[in-house]
DNA sequence: TAACCAAATGCAAGAGCTTACATTTCTATT
DNA sequence: AATAGAAATGTAAGCTCTTGCATTTGGTTA
């Protein structure tokens, strides 16, 4: 920003190694094609000139940019994070880059990050649950920029997933609530429409009634934005306009935390009077008080997964293969059975 | 990845809209300069080809990338995750994009992932903290890349910083409890060699005992890695070396919650018998129990502002100005006066 | 020593976009 | 109706690499 000393170029290296841009391409790129003397004359003036290729030019002339982009709903959940730091990890090992955009559960701005990581170069998508609107598969399509989806499993798509079947995974957790007694069942969730890992979710709880003989419809329903302050405000919801529920199931660990302490401001003894169910499984769950009892999401392998099945794609041509992950129970303290 | 059919250039557009590849460049970068009636035209041969712009070709001819690198230690610890989702939303509301890298609190890996960020074309640097190699800082000034310091503040230095005081916002917590009579210090920290943030948070403790009259080797500081279960060993081993220990400071909150739990399952009542002080104010100190008394870090607006400054350099050439931001103490429920 | 072959290197053609400058098309004025 | 000047559009050069193909180098073999 001062001199204005224009950044050196591959021809500026070339020149100072007295080779041509061709050996210092492949110099770069192919290391053992060029023999070693001349190499270490073209490393020299690399280093000399601090130079570094030109990342828009190499774009362009290899027609690939070794980036892969990450879209996730928001990095201020620790699920979220942590899966894309195991990702990222992945990415590291094999020279790609991670690129990362966060949508805040909107569509629409998640379907323009889609749009601006493609356009940015990515060569690849890793993206969270399947629902969105065909426009933007048929947009990816046309760009050839594979994706992934993760969070989910749905084999009923022809789109691979890897990830773990969250209706499932709830399916079991509301079974095991039920055998403890549990007749009265409430859900704090994030809106269902534009997000089906939590329609999923709600449809396993449900699924998990029918089983028992329970009518779905009772299972009581509050939709709310993911948050603390949230979830606290959408159990006292609950306990206002269902006092006779036992068992609050939560969308996401967050919510439940934030139900939690609600609990206990309210004075309700958790989990005497009341169970609460997270979901995912974050540290926050284990730190809570009592520890929350949840379902854990198995993000470090989803990550890393993603980020194999999308390098070995990219590099080798290799078709991605659905995998379907585990994602286990973690009972903790706060689930006991229902009261009386 | 089938028919191999190839993705529409900007060509493929201007041919479809009968135009000149301009006129179509214009319509996507100046669209007030082409006439309505060409702009519509234009558009919809884009959206009937699913046409988006090459980015290496667009950032050679334009040489930039309206993308900037942003490095922290790990997407694992809310705090940066969290600084990063605000950094990102402010870039991604002036059309920039925001490239990801982690190094585990690791130089090397620092210095590579520099190198990668700047390869990848990003225009501008995040970083966190000022230490680093001057060979790193040669290269950013060689290649014209601006880099911004966050998570730090000291004047001392010529690179600007958007952050706050480490040293100072520890040093008015010692300040507090010494206040409240504690005379046996002990801190639980990171290494402090590569990381300045760490080492900048030990030197404010001491500079308290200092003010207090203290001899500052008297601080009994264990070293160790950040980790829930570390900060639990760590809290193990000061206990065990230092008995007499009323206070320990953590270097993060992640430690000061593994410690928290590791003082509650070897019998120790917090705040009674020992205080424990965090640093960071992530949501696990809130959630924490008994609540952590911790530094409020401002990540959010330490994110804002320095998206904010990069934005105004890359577009308008504004110099960033460094920015002192105020690191807030939280009392909650695990600091008390000193037994007896 | 000549001839051959592989290895190393060089040459030059793109890759898809932006933008300075040239040209054409309007609009407004006389 | 002619024309200046502005607005809209077109032309083509240039941005920095990679890579297929051509050429040179150097070691082996006959």
């Amino acid at each position: 920003m001062s001199k204005e000393q224009p950044t050196p170029t591959l021809q500026d290296v070339a020149t100072a190694a007295k080779v041509s841009t061709a050996t210092v391409s492949r110099c770069l790129n192919f290391p053992d094609q060029v023999k070693e003397k001349t190499r270490t004359k073209v490393l020299k003036a690399i280093k000399m000139l601090s130079y570094s290729p030109n990342f828009g030019a190499r774009a362009m002339a290899s027609r690939r940019t070794d980036t892969i982009g990450a879209i996730i709903p928001t990095m201020g959940n620790a699920i979220f994070a942590r899966g894309l730091q195991a990702f990222q990890d992945e990415l590291h090992q094999h020279g790609f880059t991670m690129l990362v955009a966060s949508t805040s559960y909107r569509e629409d701005i998640e379907e323009e990050q889609i749009r601006a990581l493609v356009g940015r170069g990515a060569d690849a998508l890793l993206l969270i649950g399947h629902a969105r609107s065909p426009d933007i598969y048929r947009f990816l399509e046309a760009q050839a920029v594979p994706a992934l989806v993760t969070w989910a499993f749905d084999t009923s798509l022809s789109r691979p997933s890897i990830g773990f079947d969250n209706q499932k995974a709830m399916c079991r957790m509301a079974k095991k609530v039920i055998d403890l007694g549990h007749r009265n069942l409430a859900l704090v969730s994030a809106e269902t429409i534009l997000n089906d890992r939590a329609k999923a979710r709600q449809l396993g709880i449900e699924d998990a009634m029918v089983a028992a003989n329970f009518c779905a419809k009772t299972l009581h329903v509050v939709k709310t934005t993911y948050g603390i302050e949230e979830g606290a405000t959408a159990f006292e919801q609950v306990m206002k306009a269902a006092p006779q529920t036992t068992a609050v199931f939560c969308g996401n660990d967050v919510l439940a935390v934030g139900a939690l302490r609600r609990a206990r401001e309210l004075g309700f003894k958790v989990p005497q009077d009341v169970s609460i169910i997270g979901f995912d499984d974050i540290e926050l769950a284990e730190i809570a008080y009592p520890a929350l009892t949840t379902v854990h999401v198995p993000h470090r392998e989803m990550g890393r997964r993603a980020g194999e099945a999308l390098i070995k794609l990219l590099n080798k041509g290799t078709q991605i293969e659905a995998v379907e992950l585990e994602a286990s129970l973690v009972f903790r303290d706060t689930l006991a059975p229902a009261r009386n």
